[in-house]
DNA sequence: ATAAGTACCTTGTATTATAAGATAGCGTAT
DNA sequence: ATACGCTATCTTATAATACAAGGTACTTAT
């Protein structure tokens, strides 16, 4: 286990929102937001990281409010990174609870 | 909240272990690879930094086995610093949480 | 002597989160 | 029409920092 996970907490939580249905970027940052700060510079590298490593596929589709939405849909491959990424996450969570509970002392 | 939270977790780590008893940086090291992975040119910095926001003090003590240790402790500044931390942690916590579980779709 | 372990520190590299701004479509009010 | 504000994408420059790797130096055991 490794302390990288802090990067990974972010791409958790978008396959995590991927694994349910589509999604569009911006609207990515307004749902991840309402909890963790983040902003547009941060997610369009990584929606782009995860084409690149075929954890999603990408769809453009129009939009009434503005410009066309480019859509990600996760795939098999995304699932699996997700469901590992979940259980490191859980373990990290562990490991530092042990730390602040003090049980390593 | 804000995702510099993952910067947060080491330092989480080390304030929560200071906040019990002092520390020297090599044992600092020790006890939390245990749990989170991390290296001495990570801790060093971050103690120097510690150091420099008022957070600990330190000391010098000799030892049997070897060099000389630097010991770190705590101040009350940084147990400020501590219990807000955590408090923040507690609450990024239940944030990423709330993705995963989909509360938020 | 030499090696291994302890303990400190620094440097260089790579990653990446963020702010800021560019581009552009759409709807509404002036 | 045109100016504004919102939606939506993307890029660039900056700053932070985790890590690997290496340097220094002490002690103990071989």
């Amino acid at each position: 286990m490794n302390i990288q996970f802090k990067k990974g907490v972010l791409e958790l939580c978008v396959l995590s929102l991927l694994d349910r249905k589509d999604f569009y970027g911006y609207e990515l940052v307004e749902k991840i937001s309402k909890f963790v700060n983040i902003s547009e510079g941060t997610i369009y590298p990584l929606l782009r990281r995860f084409r690149s490593e075929g954890y999603v596929t990408t769809y453009l589709e129009e939009s009434q409010e503005g410009p066309p939405r480019k859509y990600y849909s996760i795939t098999n491959q995304g699932k699996e990174a997700y469901e590992k990424l979940k259980l490191e996450w859980e373990s990290f969570i562990d490991g530092v609870n042990n730390i602040l509970r003090g049980e390593l002392i």
